[in-house]
DNA sequence: CTAATTCCTCAAGCAAGCTTGAGGTCAAGC
DNA sequence: GCTTGACCTCAAGCTTGCTTGAGGAATTAG
């Protein structure tokens, strides 16, 4: 694993333009990877005159919103919606993110939440063994009383 | 979907032995992840004269068992690993259950602090913009210093 | 007895999120 | 200008956790 590629001092030379390997080492997922994300229409990029791809810089901050977002849980098509949802589809600003960040951090609310009572019901179930059907809450996530005769 | 299965009588006349059927109603699971389970070795049965699966009761308890371990994230591989490890395999007592619940407790403890430091992270973030490479936690999650040249 | 259920065994499919491989092109360094 | 490494495009494969379907046997209600 290469921590530098001094090689292809065209990173610098060209300027603006990253190829899908600079990309690749500089926002830590495989090249595999980004080929993947573009077939998801999650990151865009152009062709230079050999059909290779060519990126610009803000493609790095598009990857990084996208792997925050999978930490949080959020599936991959829902990223690219609202990265799509970006105006022109552009690299999230400060202001995007903000509000990218915000939708998203209601949903991982939630899901703390709701792991959260797991773990207290856990607890307040531990030794019990009763695994009741109508009664342990363990087995009752929703509260739901099924008449289908009690276990 | 039938809240009640009056049509079989049989249940509650051979006192012991439930159909894969029987266990779907009861346990809330499908017929088909019932087979899943048992080629996963979750649970078992014995078979009849006519080749059909039958269970004792106690499979009930085994698939709660199965689906709460879920709901805290643990793989069917585990589950059945926890399960196996039991002195024979039995059904969990409730002593066995203290130490499954306790174990799998961990590890919930542990998703849920996850979740809940990228949460504060996130607020820390918000409207920051920076997503830098080198400063941002997010970027960052295990405070990994990268040489790749910063973003 | 007969018809309607239920159950059986494979095999294949699905969804998410990628990786791997084959076969071939492009570009960079000496 | 040639070798090497980086890229390209499909296509197929992998993992987890199941579901669906085909074709057929057993059970059960009436």
């Amino acid at each position: 694993m290469t921590t530098r590629a001094p090689r292809r001092g065209a990173i610098s030379a060209t300027k603006q333009a990253l190829s899908v390997g600079d990309v690749a080492r500089r926002s830590g997922v495989a090249v595999s990877t980004l080929h993947f994300y573009e077939t998801r229409g999650l990151i865009h990029s152009w062709r230079n005159a050999g059909n290779q791809r060519r990126y610009t810089r803000d493609v790095l901050r598009r990857v990084a919103v996208i792997k925050i977002a999978q930490r949080t849980g959020v599936p991959l098509t829902e990223i690219r919606e609202a990265l799509a949802a970006l105006p022109d589809s552009r690299t999230p600003t400060a202001a995007d993110w903000r509000r990218l960040s915000e939708r998203w951090r209601a949903a991982l609310d939630e899901r703390i939440a709701q792991l959260t009572l797991l773990r207290d019901q856990l607890d307040g179930c531990i030794g019990c063994g009763c695994l009741s059907l109508s009664q342990c809450p363990l087995r009752n996530p929703g509260d739901v009383l099924g008449g289908n005769g009690g276990d």
